[in-house]
RNA sequence: GGCGAGAUAGCAAAAUGGUUAUGCAGCGGAUUGCAAAUCCGCCUAUCCCAGUUCGAUUCUGGGUCUCGCCUCCA
């Protein structure tokens, strides 16, 4: 049984759909003006995670993910870079799709942009207008009355007085309320066309929060499951969605009722214990991280943590993750018959408790073993990954005593749920291998593969690098010849190679 | 100022009214030509003060501190 912790009841609850079997879920997407930073990686990762879960647990889930291509930031940065709007945008739609995949996160079933949904944010409008919840301020906007809305501050659990005493100034002078905020934004002259739309309200552009509602009522329905997003969204931006959907239903359905039902915010990704955000500037892009960093070790750092607590990045703790990451992987390196590996991403379907889903060719999973039924219970406690993570070492454990090949698929098939460990083994160990050798530690007696290195070598030239050495080590060794064998390793050591001698033989991985 | 969240070992991070979290680091042992990896064992903890209780890190009250939202923000 799945509960969430669903912030408009302030607790955890247990999840019933509204349809059975079936699930509807809306996630606030990007803004895309800019790239993607460690906050939006965990937003992304955050409901991947609750995607597969529900997957996982046997519903049929309706996705969707939107993306936010037309407001002021964005009219702004294209404006800044001498660039269309639309050019701008899809810049880094594709920028996020490429940070997303890297990242190990599947495609939402819908990604609805704003500029596509415009008619029917208009026709909410309408309907806010005629149920007197939307007027038309002097200067031509269109505002959302705040005050005519019973119920307002019910998911932030603001009070509307409260939000008044603590209002910081600059009261725009066309709301009749300084609550009220902006459905539609009246067309400035110097504005591009490209971001004017024509209206019974004359031209102009949706504000920032009708898009979500709009698009929401679209593709899932007026009624729905499940929506998330960051925690800074959850006032005004979701207040204010609430507002709108079931403003316009008011008159409907004998009076409307709940927009959604089960509201899932995470929590902030943090740098010295200080939100990351743009306006502190103390943000890290996704791909920037992954120069320095593998993307699944950015995913499993991720989910180490609960996805409401605060989340503090510093190198030294994605090193952690490394680290950690890296006893999972070589457990599954140890055992000689890995199972069948899932390819990864889009074609990934994570086991089903109920028994529906089937990895590449192996057997449904059994929740009932001992390990499995444990991270199940974590899973549905909330989406409880760090437990659900710690089960995965248990099992690492496990595989590494026993050797075990069914203790291995079992750990593979589990971290398959959270999007890890469904790479070859010596894929991530190896890594992108990236060579630099110079002066005394390439001279002369390592033989003729390292006569004339001097630069840095990568791919395939550094691997086979790498493998000719570890060869001339073996034939050292087994002359006896430990020196030679002990300078080889320590050449390979400091071009950050660790080599392992097994009964099999010499392996290799990146330190 | 209003509202909310949180304080767990060296670091990170779960859980729990009494019984091993987990990972990294550290210590001892096994293993290894030496290592690495692995295994076994160990170490370090529940912000402070009251209260409830046979027993509280866990529940209640107070305090201290931190963070977030109240403005665009994932």
């Amino acid at each position: 049984m799945l509960k969430i912790y669903n912030t408009l009841a302030r607790d955890k609850q247990e999840f019933v759909p509204i349809v059975p079997g079936k699930a509807g879920m809306y996630v606030c997407g990007m803004t895309v003006y800019d790239y993607c930073h460690i906050g939006h990686a965990r937003v992304l990762v955050v409901f991947d995670i609750v995607y597969r879960w529900l997957k996982a647990s046997g519903y049929e889930v309706n996705y969707v993910r939107n993306i936010t291509d037309i407001d002021d930031k964005i009219i702004k940065r294209a404006a800044e870079n001498g660039e269309s709007i639309h050019d701008l945008t899809a810049r880094f739609i594709a920028a996020m799709h490429e940070d997303a995949d890297a990242l190990g996160v599947l495609r939402p079933d819908h990604e609805p942009r704003a500029t596509q949904y415009v008619p029917e944010m208009l026709d909410m409008i309408a309907r806010l207008e005629a149920n007197g919840l939307a007027y038309r301020a002097a200067d031509g906007d269109v505002n959302f009355a705040v005050r005519k809305f019973p119920g307002y501050g019910k998911l932030s659990g603001k009070s509307l007085e409260d939000l008044r005493a603590g209002e910081r100034v600059e009261v725009a002078d066309n709301k009749n309320d300084p609550l009220d905020f902006v459905l539609w934004k009246h067309a400035k002259e110097q504005e591009a066309g490209e971001v004017k739309w024509d209206s019974r309200w004359g031209k102009g552009r949706p504000g920032w929060h009708i898009e979500c509602s709009a698009m929401g009522s679209k593709l899932l329905g007026n009624h729905f499951d499940i929506h998330g997003g960051g925690a800074d969204l959850q006032f005004p931006h979701h207040e204010n969605e609430i507002a709108q959907s079931e403003g316009a239903m008011l008159h409907e359905q004998g009076g409307g009722g709940a927009f959604v039902n089960y509201w899932i915010h995470n929590g902030f990704v943090n740098v010295d214990k200080e939100k990351m955000s743009k306006s502190l500037g103390n943000f890290f892009t996704i791909r920037d991280v992954l120069k320095k960093y593998d993307a699944e070790v950015l995913r499993f750092f991720i989910l180490r943590a609960h996805y409401r607590s605060p989340l503090n990045y510093s190198d030294a703790h994605l090193d952690d993750a490394k680290g950690a990451l890296t006893r999972l992987y070589t457990a599954l390196k140890s055992v000689p018959s890995s199972p069948a590996l899932l390819p990864a991403g889009e074609g990934s379907q994570p086991p089903s408790p109920l028994g529906g889903g089937v990895r590449g060719g192996g057997t449904p999973m059994d929740w009932n073993t001992p390990h499995a039924a444990r991270f199940k219970a974590a899973m549905d406690d909330d989406f409880n990954t760090p437990e659900a993570v710690a089960v995965l070492f248990e099992l690492a454990n496990e595989v590494n005593r026993s050797q075990s090949v069914e203790a291995a698929a079992q750990l593979r098939s589990l971290a398959c749920v959270l999007g890890l460990l469904q790479r070859d083994p010596p894929e991530f160990l190896q890594g992108d291998v990236n060579i630099q050798l110079t002066g005394d530690s390439t001279k002369g007696e390592v033989g003729s593969v390292s006569d004339d290195v001097s630069v840095g070598l990568t791919g395939v030239d550094a691997k086979g690098y790498v493998e000719a050495l570890i060869l001339e080590r073996t034939a050292a060794k087994n002359a006896k010849n430990y020196a030679e064998a002990d300078r080889i390793r320590k050449v390979l050591l400091d071009a950050g190679i660790v080599l392992e001698d097994t009964l099999q033989g010499t392996t290799w991985r990146r330190a």
